[in-house]
DNA sequence: GATGAATGAGTGTTCATTCAT
DNA sequence: GATGAATGAACACTCATTCAT
């Protein structure tokens, strides 16, 4: 791989034409297949052009590198993730604070579900490629969308709604893929969503109590 | 690396004589200091068994694969974790609920900083690896801990400890490495540190009332 | 070399383009020489490649496997010597059985010693792939050839035809190497082609008689 | 392993005490064993001296070289099959021309047979071992014996009967390992010994009959 | 004499990346 | 723009051999 130097995080050229953006989403679609099937460690670059139908010289065009390549993927999934979270807070103006956390995880549950064969890989490639800048900001992005929730609670009166939205953001962020390791069977996966809810819930109480 | 078949976990020989425990002790301490510094796509066996002033032959005299070593690696922290948990753990029989989370908090993060340069990439080891069973086997072993000391405490009551102890477990090793990324200051860090005992603490709370 | 596994027995890609035959060929080439001048123990693929004035890369992007190289090298060998047998019974129908035994004995002979620097290397080749299978292959195909020109022997009358030409044919990729590796005078070569002939065709008018 | 430089082709120490002996016996046999278990390539002098119950260093101490080793076990292999036709041709000082044939050739075949397992493997050594030399002196040792046997027939008067048992005995070292891969079954065994039988036997009576 | 820990050159193989066509 | 043949540095791992104990 041969990290550390200066990295191109975006595509090469702005794909305008309809034969660009198509080539470019079979890439990434490609990628995402071979990380699923052949694993992180068996990924290669003609493997994945070979998936898209395209060959490693058009891979290169538009992207600069294997890392961008692989950046531009965990890029997409961290925006759905937080585009999920956003979703659920804005869906849910003015409600009680029982209900915020309830709302949050199971959002963000739900769409690390939707691709969890993907997330544990996901994950190792934000470590590969050193991306905490890039986790940071969705981090960042998701607890300014829970805080704007936890400030417009019916029953709020926080102190510090900016420091609890970071407390819960960083905590989904982290806790949640490590409960995905572990969860196999639906029932578990619902338990532990259920325990999450509670563990959050009681925490934002607990701030507000005083 | 090549994967995928199954991995002699122990050193090929009980290391029992002076020099060998020396050696195997060199090459563990070369192992972090590579990791530390150079990351874990620049570790090498050649570069590892440099560092440890050994020669490449030696290191596989006693590791079977450059995985071995590296699981050896995670094996014993995960081993000082779980140690850390279960001492926080033992030193406080009889205690009240509400200083459980503090401690069993304070006592893993305390272990986690001591390494903290190490944490992500033993995560990343981990993933690697695909090591899910080392780390439940650790998880579960911590959770033990935590029940056992949620079933003595004092003022105790609880409904189901196990599962209790179980979400704790699992938060703490999920979150606290994602929580160490992100801490730079030391400040930062006793604030993340008070969170997650509030959290923890306020978790257990709820759970007891009833 | 880590032999066990089942073998890749095909060049990865059909070389279709000029500047890929170009290039097997050189690799094929290059491998004939290195045997012959450094010897099967110090032929390896880097030495190879490098003959062939090609990056070990494109090696390997033509043959799986060192072995797979080496088996395609005595693949083509064995395709010789079978040729020369087929041609020189199918060049002679309704011949004598006196001149079968010589017209084999020389054809085989002759295409031997056309690569007589070769041969000893090929057939420890051989042993080394355990490729058994493709040498009964080779000696039952020039079996069945001798088979067919004894049975339209003017003078023929044998009760088991396909018995000799087995005999024959085995006798014949067993002895002849073991007397390559001894010739060293053309004037050998002569007379031990001679006495091969003498016993072949005794043999074979030995079973004739009755 | 490096050949082309001198051999020393001899254990480096004459062993005359008796725990010497043993040792050396005790390799001698592992190298065998391991031969026949483990195949040629896995075959290295750690295998070898921990098999036969002894350090590396031990083994160092009596052979030179694993080239060394191979050769010894060599050398005793073709002595016992060059022991074999002596003892066949000596037992029968004035027999028939007709009976040479069979004699010889069941007594190379009996020999050969009882080492089957191990005969491919032998002669992969000789070739990787360049050891022409001593098998030549081998073939030359039992073509002696076969000449005097020849030349003290009754019905014998051969022109050149020097020629006739060279020719025979390259045949012998050469054909048969040939028809030993080949055979499994005890009747094709037998088979291919009456076919070898009578091949030698009608060149014998070819040359004798002018 | 015996031991076995240590050595390190050597080799097969992969794969990100380039560039002539 | 697209192709895919070619590159070659990099790395995991083996094993004959030595030598301090």
């Amino acid at each position: 791989m041969g990290n550390g130097s200066p990295l191109p995080l975006t595509p090469r050229k702005s794909p305008r034409q309809g034969r660009s953006i198509a080539t470019v989403d079979a890439i990434f679609e490609a990628t995402i297949q071979v990380l699923a099937s052949d694993g992180l460690i068996r990924l290669n670059t003609t493997r994945v052009a070979r998936r898209a139908g395209v060959s490693v010289g058009t891979l290169y065009q538009y992207f600069a590198n294997k890392q961008a390549l692989l950046f531009a993927v965990l890029e997409r999934h961290l925006a759905v993730l937080a585009g999920a979270i956003e979703d659920a807070c804005g869906d849910n103006p003015l409600v009680m604070v029982e209900t915020v956390a309830e709302a949050v995880v199971m959002a963000y549950l739900r769409a690390q579900m939707a691709q969890a064969e993907l997330s544990p890989t996901l994950y190792r490639i934000a470590l590969e490629l050193d991306a905490r800048g890039l986790i940071d900001l969705t981090v960042r992005r998701s607890a300014r969308a829970i805080e704007a929730t936890l400030s417009s609670a019916i029953d709020g009166g926080f102190a510090d709604p900016g420091l609890l939205a970071q407390t819960l953001a960083a905590a989904l962020y982290g806790t949640v893929p490590a409960f995905c390791h572990r969860v196999l069977s639906p029932a578990d996966g619902i338990e532990a969503q259920r325990q999450l809810t509670i563990m959050f819930r009681s925490y934002l109480l607990a701030h507000q109590r005083p």
